[in-house]
DNA sequence: GCCAGTTCAGCAAACGTTTGCAACCACTGA
DNA sequence: TCAGTGGTTGCAAACGTTTGCTGAACTGGC
């Protein structure tokens, strides 16, 4: 029923070999021959077997995208540039959610390595034990971390600045006269939040006459950040700000202010990081730090592809994106008088 | 460098079918021997390639997922419980975005095809030019659309209850004293959108003393939501409650009255469709009707799965999920004597 | 008219599996 | 003893490509 090259070699009457240079614009063809074998295949409507060609060549032009959860905001737009720039080069994109689950995500490196994959982008390895990672940098394709730090492995990264995030959310609420700030993030380990938490605390620390900045950890999801914020607002009033390592986190913060009847941003001003769609939508519409993340999907296929073309013995490549301020409605000025008399009855705020 | 089947083969002393037959588990190879090559690829590490048996076995265990764009929250939820249920079963999915853009789609297709997918997931074919559906139904894998009816094509489907939906959003409005209502919706040809029209038309009609209603189409965005509710809002001031034929739609009507000041609910009520994940967060919090997305896309595979087992010759499979409304602070009540008045005195409708 | 060089086409092996078929062996029952 | 049987294994073809190698045909220079 499927037409294959045989096929179309007959019909032209000519070798199975020169029907194939022929299609693949091999040099080494004669003009007419070349026309004439096209001519059959687009008579007999061929389409070439993408697994035949791939186990010759060892090729599947296809790619593992490895995500926690498509449903974050954050990768579906990953996602989309990705797709985007695999689509261009006409690479296809495996999807995969492993929930940061260890055990799924080396099913699903291993079931990739099965289909041939020819190069793995991935959210994180942070929950992966070193021999995973281990197994994962001598898995013979090039792998690139989504918005993670390498570490010691050869894989490449494409990042926001989390730092700078973080230091211009903290510089930001310190400018705006706050002297008790609050960070929710999420638990230790994952790379990016660390490194927003350094920016932060970085910032926190210049400003003049600051309480020591307070730093609560729990799960990185709406739920998470409500939890979070629920704790903070009852056993901290003092804190007149707060920066949310993401959106998410942030959305939550609004949840519980809501329920505990904390305006947003008259009683405690908010800062996000992401710059979701759906930031600018919940109320208030969130001040956040904006992140390229379509940009950082696409770059990560296409620092892959590069790595693809190379071999996957050659260097790893790293890139990071510039993040910036979006400003909008959930943070208010505080008058430095009212912030210093909070900030010297407060009380010895947990230290970091 | 990669352990082949001839590796293990050779370890245990045995011939490659053996060693074949061993690994799939097949009846007819003594317990010894099976022990034997199992421990033989145990040591070596083994890992089949998944192009080669695919090449004889016609199968590759992946199937493609095509959807408009994966940042819709809708599908990146549909994304999620296909994946699911996917990976239950071994199979991997190919993420697609189309755009909805006909040539894309149908390049999809056919290098899905070219890779052997065992069945392909579909957001619409409703761009799609009749040759082009005509190639699809007869292209050798089984297709189920998502939430779309397949028309006079052999297509699976798997549906939200858009018609009972619609019906029950205006059924909710009409009984809250609405006597003006608007249907906001997205261009002709999404037969989705169709029918939860029908639907809501049909409750209206039902109400006692309505104004007839007015439909407004336009790009189911949030750009186009919040276009179309400019329009309705400047040129309609009589309307005092709208229905939105999605959530993103209903985002879009929020940013419009809070640019023209008007107040949702108290000076128009609105209800949307799909109840995403945000609608509980925006202000005010969407009253939408609820879709199962994450189901829907788990039986849409599973429906795959079935007819691809099953040969893709048998008969195509039709699932229907119900919704339900979910109040929550978008709406409010109309004093009916206002409505009446208001019915009264304004001007003719457009007719649908 | 001959030879070297170049261009083009075909042959066949290879990629790593699965699977139909044949071969072998050890029994069993007549 | 021997045919028949059933369980186990091996041989080889097949899946649809790509590609190195060989050789034929043609070209042009002497």
């Amino acid at each position: 029923m499927k037409i294959t090259l045989k096929d179309i070699a007959k019909e032209a009457a000519v070798n199975v070999s020169t029907a194939s240079r022929a299609l693949s614009g091999a040099y080494g063809v004669h003009a007419d021959t070349r026309e004439k074998v096209l001519a059959a295949a687009q008579r007999l409507g061929y389409r070439p077997n993408l697994m035949a060609r791939g186990l010759v060549t060892g090729r599947s032009h296809s790619i593992g995208l490895l995500v926690s959860d498509i449903r974050n905001p954050y990768f579906s737009e990953v996602a989309r540039g990705a797709e985007d720039a695999a689509f261009a080069a006409s690479f296809d994109l495996i999807l995969c959610n492993s929930d940061l689950n260890p055990a799924k995500q080396i099913r699903y490196v291993r079931s990739l390595l099965e289909k041939n994959v020819d190069g793995i982008l991935m959210n994180s390895v942070a929950a992966l034990s070193a021999e995973q990672c281990a197994e994962l940098a001598v898995c013979g394709v090039p792998v690139t971390l989504l918005n993670r730090p390498a570490g010691k492995y050869p894989f490449s990264t494409v990042l926001g600045d989390n730092y700078q995030g973080g230091r211009q959310a903290g510089e930001y609420l310190v400018g705006l006269g706050h002297r008790a700030i609050a960070h929710l993030t999420g638990h230790r380990g994952h790379g990016n939040f660390a490194d927003r938490c350094r920016g932060f605390l970085d910032a926190v620390r210049a400003g003049e006459g600051m309480a020591p900045p307070l730093v609560i950890r729990g799960e990185h999801t709406l739920r998470g950040g409500c939890e979070m914020a629920r704790k903070l607002f009852s056993q901290h009033p003092e804190v007149s700000a707060v920066f949310a390592a993401n959106d998410v986190i942030g959305f939550g913060v609004l949840e519980a202010a809501a329920e505990m009847n904390r305006s947003i941003p008259d009683d405690v001003s908010l800062v996000g990081f992401d710059n979701l769609e759906y930031s600018a939508l919940v109320h208030p519409a969130l001040t956040t730090i904006h992140q390229p993340k379509y940009e950082i999907g696409r770059a990560a296929v296409e620092i892959l592809l590069r790595r693809i073309r190379a071999g996957a013995d050659t260097i790893p490549e790293h890139q990071v994106f510039g993040v910036t301020l979006i400003e909008r409605q959930s943070c208010c000025k505080r008058f430095p008088i009212l912030a210093q008399s909070e900030a010297a009855k407060a009380p010895a705020l947990e230290k970091v």
